[in-house]
DNA sequence: AATGAAAGTCGTCGGTT
DNA sequence: AACCGACGACTTTCATT
């Protein structure tokens, strides 16, 4: 078998973040619009300061993006289901690409246990969901359950 | 038995939305930072047209939020789990107010199946799991997953 | 429902502490 | 690392179409 090393992932490094970068990502997680010298205030710090330190947090990878949310259901897409893939031997790539492929999966993570592919899809109808479940049934083992509700919607990672 | 009359939630109701409402959501998933002057431009709209339509589209309830997204690990928490609970009889609620309590829980849904709930969580070392599960096996049996990679990081829906 | 113009606010840059 | 001041850009409001 061929010398396969595995190179993990730099380790987690605590990059320098004080307790000012934790407050503003604070503020950022509730609102990602609200202005830089608005941020200032609410940290009493100039405008330009937090300019600075925002770029920062961006260019070393601590803020990764800034998303408008929107309501699924309002747009349209009314079912929201889950699906766990228990894959077949030797599949595991083509269980990725086919996620990545399917544009109503917005989301997919690999993970430890038997079925260790998940996704989350939005989908206009129940319809739709039959057909896109056979494009993974060659590959894997799937498990579906529809999403009823949100006892916790999505909430920021609390920086306390 | 009482009679428990069973509300659905308001039917799926098409909000008016256009093209240009879609350009706009898109835009604001990608980059909720973008300024109205900036969005007028890429769709070709004045900026208090822009302002009118993406304040409709708020009080709507399309747009849900605007959320900075940043990188668990690179605060701190390297471990990303996901917990599955089937729950014992009659502990529903229970388990849906342990999830909110629970800080590191960043989202938990209800759905069909017999593991009729699932949240994730972020942790800053593994030996946090065991307490946290703890507080869930009295009301259900836990499955739990370490997040490895993620196939398809979170990304918007497509609304073309 | 969108535009253009005006007033106030904000982002950014350079220089300073 | 943060502040200040200045200029150009942006947001917001209002009158107009």
């Amino acid at each position: 078998m061929a010398n396969r090393r595995i190179r993990p992932e730099r380790a987690y490094e605590p990059k320098d973040i004080d307790a000012l970068d934790l407050r503003l990502l604070t503020e950022l997680q509730a609102d990602a619009r609200l202005s830089l010298a608005e941020l200032g205030r609410r940290v009493a710090l100039s405008a330009p300061a937090v300019a600075d330190r925002v770029q920062r947090l961006e260019e070393s990878g601590v803020i990764t993006g800034y998303h408008a949310e929107v309501d699924p259901r309002a747009l349209g897409f009314p079912v929201t289901v889950m699906v766990r893939v228990r894959p077949a031997v030797r599949e595991l790539q083509r269980i990725s690409k086919l996620a990545q492929e399917v544009p109503q999966i917005v989301e997919c993570y690999r993970m430890t246990g038997e079925d260790c592919f998940y996704f989350t899809m939005h989908l206009r109808a129940v319809d739709e969901l039959e057909p896109i479940l056979d494009l993974f049934t060659p590959y894997g083992q799937t498990t579906t359950s529809l999403i009823h509700t949100a006892p916790v919607p999505r909430r920021p990672l609390p920086l306390d």
